[in-house]
DNA sequence: TTCATTATTGAACACTGGTCAATAAAATTA
DNA sequence: TAATTTTATTGACCAGTGTTCAATAATGAA
């Protein structure tokens, strides 16, 4: 009926994309439609439309900001100086498991997803994490790795996550098992 | 118009699973509808119902007989009684990787699907399959392996072909990296 | 021939993502 | 202040989806 909001509850994307952050981790992709997300703003689902080209747009913004929180996960290991450099390596591995598996919506929307709209948003975001990664493990090995190397530990690990966010197994249900494919990866460069 | 076809062109279920195969592969499970299965078939969209439950369990009685091929696969390699067990083991885990890579779709769909409807009915598939692989890894490693090393080693082939089945990758392209990772996973076993 | 059984149809339902003319609030200009 | 432009929202609409089901015709048995 009212064409226009009044100024105080105007839309913002940063309401849409919280209201969607909680749909998208509660129900999935798919399932959280754009109605459901605009009902919950008490919105129309046309006025999504108007900051945001689409619903691949809208999750692809609503994830990057959150998965820059990767990035500072390895580099607070690094930081960790108590720590042997096999004790790092190995909590590198451990709490990119853990990232993945307490991120599982992120983590699929930039390493598994498969929806041509979503995918052609996603490019430099998992090149630019993986770059990270690879730098932090050739620093730390006990012997020279080569990059073939680098990259099995990195799609062993990747296999790990992958495989649990699509059961939606939670990260404490198997942090054992994460602990010894940890130490499974370690026994693989020493 | 017709309520019911002439006995020579009845549908059968094998029909129906050759078709939607097909349209699987070419277009991914959301995107290969009920209605174009149907089209395919020249039949209503409503016949499929008769011979399925639904959309999921169709998709699942179809890929139950991919998973039959990937244990033929294993199963050769078994038998080739020339190689020593260490090439056994890599032939195994290279093609895997193989197997992965030239079924992509196929793959994707196995493993990767994250459709809360067919997830229901995934569950034995995967598992026996995994079971026999499993299985022929223990029989062949030099040392005794605990059933976690060996859950580590299938997740890090699944990482391998997770990843370049994503970037829709040819085996041919990554020969020389699959054999390097399997060369890797060997690494970690003995 | 009669009568169940069986397989098929297609309309209907409740959804989906996405588009767009109409419109009113807000911001800008005169 | 008044007129005008810009901006944000609505909701009808479109083409598509999976699924259900009464109606119905071919088939097989009595």
């Amino acid at each position: 009926m009212s064409p226009r909001k009044s100024a105080h509850d105007e839309l913002t994307k940063e309401a849409i994309i919280s209201v969607a952050r909680d749909l998208f981790v509660k129900e999935g992709y798919s399932a959280a439609s754009m109605r459901k997300i605009a009902d919950t703003l008490q919105c129309s689902h046309g006025a999504i439309y108007y900051h945001f080209k689409n619903k691949a747009q809208l999750f692809y913004e609503m994830v990057e900001a959150d998965f820059q929180k990767l990035d500072q996960v390895l580099d607070s290991v690094l930081e960790e100086s108590a720590d042997t450099n096999e004790q790092k390596l190995f909590s590198i591995f451990y709490r990119y498991i853990q990232f993945g598996l307490t991120h599982q919506k992120h983590y699929e929307l930039m390493f598994l997803i498969r929806d041509d709209d979503v995918k052609s948003y996603l490019n430099e975001g998992p090149n630019k994490s993986y770059m990270h990664f690879a730098q932090a493990i050739n620093s730390l090995a006990p012997r020279s790795l080569s990059i073939k190397d680098i990259w099995s530990v990195f799609l062993s690990l990747h296999g790990f996550v992958t495989h649990y966010c699509r059961s939606e197994t939670t990260f404490e249900e198997v942090k054992e098992l994460a602990s010894s494919h940890a130490q499974f990866l370690i026994k693989a460069i020493i």
